[in-house]
Formats: C-alpha cells, structure tokens, sequence
DNA sequence: GCGCAAAATGTAAACGGTTACATGTAACGG
DNA sequence: CCGTTACATGTAACCGTTTACATTTTGCGC
C-alpha cells in the first residue's frame, strides 16, 4: 500500500518534459506576480465579482507586465461556450462568398462574437470534416450547403449544436432564403414588358437550392412558349461558353436571364466579342447584384439580393436560438428588388 | 484537520449544475459503453499505440453508438497545438480577399490544417482583439495588416505565436510579398511602348504597402515628365470618381494606370458613361488580374499577380517556421506578369 | 476587545481531452 | 511452477480557465 508518489500534493508542476514551444504565460504567472491565487486573477480580468481596488490594481498590474493574454480555447472549455459562431460555405464564387461572410462579421462584432469560416468544400466527407473541426470551438453554425448535403450532414453534427441554413430547404433548421422565385418572376415580367418573347435562361449548378428557384420562376413565367435552358454552374466562364449555343439557335432569342450576375457578366463579354450589341440587339439580365455589376459595360439590370444582410439576419436568427434553445423553428425570406440598368432594352430595337 | 469532503476519490460528477446546453457525448462516455478507460479510447481515436483489435472494435463501435465527436478544443488545450492557423485580414475588397484566403485554405486542407478567419478589421484594436480572441485556438497567423500596425500589433501577441505577414515591410518576421514595384515598371514600359507620355495613376490608400510600392514604381517611370496622381482607395467607387479629375486634366492624359483592378473597372465605366472610347481614346490598365478582369468591357490589361499562390506559399513558410522555430526569417517575393488585353492601345490612334 | 455579518480571497473540482507511468496479463523458457 | 518479458490496459496528472464552496479578513456595534 505504499504510494510510490508523495502523499503531499505536490505544487504543480508548470511544463511536462516533451512541450515544443515555449511557454505562454498564464493565469498562474499572473496570480504569482500579483501575489494572488488565480480565482482572483480571474475575477479581476472579468469584472464579475467585487474585488478590493488595491488588489485589482496589482492584477492588472501584473498582467500587463507579464504581457498576459487569457486562452479562449482553456476558457471556452471550462465555460461551455466560445462565444465563437462557424460558417461553413461550400466553393462559392468570388464576391458573393465574401459578402456574405462581411454580413455575418459585422453582425457578429457587435455582439461580441467571433466568427470562424471554413469554405470551398466540395462534397460532403470534407463538410464532415470541417464540421468535426468545429466542434467545441462554435456555439453555433451557419451552413451553406447543396441540399443534398444536408441530412447526412445532421448525422455528424454534435447533438443540440445549433445551426442556421442558407438557401436550403430542411423542415429541421432555421433557415434564411432569398425570394428567388419571386426574384425571377420579377425580372421576367420585366422582359416580357420590354416586348421579350425569346428568352433564353442560363441555369445555376442543379443542387443549388437559389438556382433551382430561380430556374422554376423562369419556367413558370415562359409556361406555352419555347424555353432554351443552357446549363451552367454560376461562373463567368460558364456564362461566356454559353453565349455560343444562344446565339446559334434558332430563331434566336432576344434576352438571356443568367442565373446569377457572374454569368451575366460571363456573357456580356462573350457578346461583345461577337459583335452583338447590347441591349439593341440582345438584352443580358442577372441576378444578385454583385459590386461590379453596376460597373460592367452596359451596367447590368439584375435583381438585387441583399447579401450582406443574408448574413446578418442568419447571424441574428443563430443568437436567437442560442439564447431560446426551444423556440420554434424560424425561417425568413429575403425579399429582392429588380434594378434596371442599361443591360436591358426594348425587343425590336435591332438595327 | 477533519476535511470537510470525502477522502474518497469521490467519481467524476458529470455535470456541474449551472450548465445551459444538452450535455455533449464525450469520451468518458464511450469509454463507459466500451467497458474500457478513457485511455483506451484516446488511444483507438487516434491510431497511436497498439490496442487489441477486439477492443478497438468495441471502441470504434460504442462510439457510432453514441455518435461521439472529440472536442477539439480540449484536445487543443492538452496536447498545445490545434491544427489550425489563423487569417487576419484588413478591410479587402471583394475578390483579392476571398481568393487569398482559398489559397491558404487549399494547402493548409492538404496538410490537414484547418483555418480560423476574420476579416474587416478597420483599426488596430480590433486588429488586438481578434489576435486575443485567436490565443490558444491557433498554432500560427497570416496576417495581412497596414504596416503602421505592425509593431502595435507585435506587443498585443502573445510571445512566440509564429506570424507571418502579407505585403507588409517588416524585418522580425517572414513576410511574403508581391512584387508590385516590378510589376508597375513593366506596365509603365509596355504603356511607353505604345507611345504615352501623359500617364494618370490612381492610387490605392496609403497605408497599404502594395499600393505604396505600385505609386513608386509609377513615379520611377515617369521622371522628368508630369505626372498626375489621383487618390484612391482600392474600390470600384474611386475608380469611377477618380476620371471626373483625369478627364477635366489639361492636356489630357492618354493613358490611366490604376492601382489596382477594381478601380480599373470603375475608371472603364466612367469613361464609357462619358463616351470616351477605350482604347481609342483612353488608355485603361489594372493590377492584380483579378477573374472579373477579362470579363469586363473591353477586357482589362493588367499585372497579374497568383493572389491564391500568395496565399498557398504564406501557409508554407507558417508550416515551415512551426515546424523549425529557430530558422532564419524568410521574405519570399511572387513575381508578377503582364497580360495583354484590349483595354490598352496604341497612343495616337484618336479619332 | 469581542462577536458576528459581510466582504474579499483562496482552494480545488471541473471542462474534455492526452499521455507518463503503473499495473495486469499472457506467453515462454527453464 | 516460477520469473521474465512484451504487450495491453488502467490511473491520474496535466493543459489553462471558471466558479462553488470554504476560509480568512474586515468593519461595525456594543
């Protein structure tokens, strides 16, 4: 029964032997220098309970002097939050990515929470993956994933980890989505008002839950005429290659609805190439309303989505649901507006 | 000397009372269900000493049982690295900034890192901030930051956290840069080569050193001849304003030179707005060539600079230094190259 | 100076993992 | 049948915080 170590508890003993880096200063060193135990340490550095002014003036003291800087990560563990939300994005193009992450940043700050973004995923084994990586590191989540994603998703998420969805369609989740249908329908009574009958649509990736409804208002609207849908997966790129079959139908049409402005912009370039004038001899319409939109040449008519304040309402819907775990499930549109630039013009003004 | 609580080693209570949230399975769970220590089931988890094949079955399947996710937090905190480098980014506009970070985010996925951003930093104490609210979640940072900020910046990190910057002139850490000054020279030639001598530069904000190195590069060129420098700030908006000056110049410039290629393609649409034709009449060309780039009217000649190789190789000298804290402090410069589009022509070929 | 409540501070368990070291067990040679 | 060894597993300290509870100090009335 003899213990092989000291009855006496030991004074902790500060690094194990194989540490690499060198040690960080912590709450310990603080509460040495200042003469203190750490509770108090702690108790000065988060204003919580009362603690003598002389007293807090040595903790503070100390720990400038030590150049402390407290461990989010040790801190997060003990109190059972991080005050830290994630974002998972899968790989969306260019601006709209970044516009939503400022949407969600700006919100965030101001409640005092940090974000922590993981993006370009393609399939779901990595979302999987950045999701584990998460855990114990967010209070919640923001999720933009293809739809199909979503349920096996679920099953690798942390029970109870709250999450918020972009632009899908799960009856479990909250969720913000943008009135793509209503977008569509817009845009397209807008054409059909300049006198388009012919209007070629150029889709978005099909697991996309926004292109897909955009998709659907433009099938709605074109119910009896002749559709000419040419797939594409909303890059420029894409936009640009499909001009090439547009402009071979026949007859040609005499509008092209990009599913979002990257392949409007996309096309545009392709058309002037051509020799096609736009909007006499065709008119190019988008969708989102990106920065540079107004800035290509013509400016491009498009339908504004707020983008930035997609990410501020997921933002806010997330600390709704941290704070009222039970409330009921929320979901909100985002409505959108049409902007009618120089990209679009009357049919029949050819030369 | 009777101690108020037991002698025992009393078990592990598992929740304190306080606590908000559903507990979360942990690996004293698994343990549990598998009949085995937690020892054990760190040991399976992580593949690093042998185990019985039956128990690690017993492990691998109690732990689909129970759907455990390890927290990586806590495993943070015990084994002192996370796995994780952290992104601080400025205010950057749009593209630069998401294709950056997918730089980084690629090579780091193949190296099984994962990454933690934050962006929109305007001063230096949010910059201070986020560094605080990185400590301990991170092995590293990539940190691009207006190089005024630097040193404060130096005094808010905690000692020995590896750093490496972005575009930014500093002697006690690697850095990677671009090499703007180059490049500026050789878009001044290939201008001169085309016949202008009245060149305009809008410039990018002072504080960013890429902005700074592009102006000299501007003036070296235009020794001895006027130069006209107008002010700007990285985005489409100045771009467009900043014409109004060039166009009121007298004599005229025949060429504009933008700091960057967002404010390219605002200079571009203010001048077709004005009905100056580009190249005919004015002269247009950017930096960084950014994807929109070729996609605008008439296409964009430019410097183009891997944004997204910036990003892979500041990951690979972080990766580097973590690995050998002692190595000297790399610089590595990206070379950049001219493009060539249509946004540029011969001077003289007025109307 | 004493008793006592209130205020300030200290002690140590817990958060969820990893791992050094101790312990238990099976196989094997003698 | 025992000692040795190698292998498998368990125990508990530790990472850096927070905080319930215990303990000490202070202030005050008498």
């Amino acid at each position: 029964m003899t213990p092989s170590r000291s009855d006496l508890p030991r004074p902790r003993r500060r690094r194990r032997a194989a540490n690499r880096r060198a040690p960080a200063v912590t709450i310990h060193d603080v509460a040495a220098r200042a003469g203190v135990s750490v509770a108090t340490v702690s108790r000065v550095l988060n204003r919580k309970e009362i603690v003598r002014e002389e007293t807090t003036n040595q903790v503070l003291a100390a720990a400038k002097s030590l150049r402390y800087i407290p461990n989010v990560a040790a801190r997060a563990l003990s109190i059972r939050r991080s005050q830290t939300v994630g974002i998972v994005l899968p790989d969306v193009h260019g601006e709209f990515f970044s516009e939503v992450i400022r949407g969600i940043d700006v919100a965030a700050r101001k409640d005092r929470y940090h974000i922590l973004v993981s993006g370009s995923h393609s399939d779901v084994v990595e979302m999987g993956e950045v999701l584990e990586a998460m855990h114990g590191r967010v209070d919640g989540l923001v999720v933009m994933a293809p739809d199909v994603a979503i349920d096996s998703l679920r099953e690798q998420l942390p029970r109870d980890l709250p999450m918020v969805l972009l632009n899908s369609s799960d009856e479990r989740h909250p969720a913000i989505t943008i009135d793509n249908y209503g977008g569509a329908r817009a845009m397209m009574r807008h054409l059909a008002g300049l006198g388009h009958k012919r209007i070629a649509f150029i889709t978005g990736p099909a697991s996309n839950a926004d292109s897909r409804d955009r998709l659907r208002g433009y099938r709605q609207s074109m119910r009896g005429a002749t559709r000419l849908e040419i797939a594409g997966d909303f890059t420029e790129h894409a936009g640009h290659e499909a001009v090439k079959q547009i402009l071979a139908a026949d007859p040609r049409p005499t509008a092209i609805f990009a599913a979002n402005d990257s392949m409007a912009v996309g096309a545009l370039s392709a058309l002037h190439e051509a020799g096609i004038d736009v909007p006499r001899q065709m008119s190019v319409v988008g969708f989102d309303d990106i920065p540079i939109a107004r800035y290509v040449n013509p400016p491009l008519t498009t339908i504004r989505v707020e983008i930035a304040e997609l990410g501020r309402r997921a933002f806010a819907v997330l600390v709704e649901t941290l704070a009222h775990p039970k409330s009921r499930v929320r979901r909100e549109t985002i409505e959108t507006t049409l902007i009618v630039r120089k990209s679009s013009g009357r049919q029949g003004e050819t030369s």
